[in-house]
DNA sequence: TTTATTTATCGTATATTTACGATATTAAAT
DNA sequence: ATTTAATATCGTAAATATACGATAAATAAA
């Protein structure tokens, strides 16, 4: 069984679900915000912040960077890590446009 | 090990990420879309509509409820599912929120 | 060249999620 | 009273996620 279902629905369903795990932990989501309101990239210092070892950190980095909302570069030993806007505005607009226009049939509910 | 450090992290983040995480498989983006566009609370038709097995089906609306995006009601032998717009409004609000402040942010990305 | 620093990756343990069939439950229909 | 219908829950298997320590890899510093 766990057989994997979630080819079987649409692209847009699959892609906002995968936006949506990426933000799913709440390490993940002090990371995003450390890395926007920083002015300078962040990279050893995220271990120094959260309350994870540096492996578990890195792990997390990954899945962000994998779900492209996160973009590494390498600079001498130390990596360097930013907000991937882009595809973040892209993460935003799908967000907001699929949960706005729901808002707007709110009227109809019945229960 | 797989100690369970997300208390660790800020109730803000804890909620946000929690929301993420009830919209974070396609069959749950999927069900909210469906709820928000029929003119009348769903069941059993979302067994119907959806490629899983009916127990599944239960299961994730289930989660949806319990992450309070849904509210149920039993109505004879069927069930009677419906987008809770309370709080689906504070999770835009949550999100739009965190996601346009970060975006302000935007020019001071380094790579 | 050796050592220290920084980060990624590997291996691994445990927890959680996903999925199904089978069964229980509850109300409607016969 | 029995049967049918709809749904929730239980048990369970397999997949993923979470977390860490240990180690590898690569550069900088000594």
């Amino acid at each position: 069984m766990a057989l994997n279902k979630k080819e079987d629905f649409s692209s847009k369903d699959q892609e906002l679900a995968s936006f949506a795990k990426a933000l799913s932990h709440p390490a993940r989501i002090a990371i995003i915000k450390l890395l926007a309101q920083q002015n300078s990239c962040i990279c050893g210092e995220i271990v120094e912040v959260l309350p994870l070892a540096q492996s578990t950190v890195s792990q997390h980095l990954k899945e962000l960077q994998m779900a492209g909302l996160v973009k590494g570069t390498i600079d001498g030993t130390k990596s360097c890590y930013c907000i991937n806007w882009e595809n973040l505005e892209k993460c935003i607009q799908e967000f907001t446009g699929i949960l706005n226009t729901l808002d707007e049939q709110k009227t109809i509910a019945c229960c």
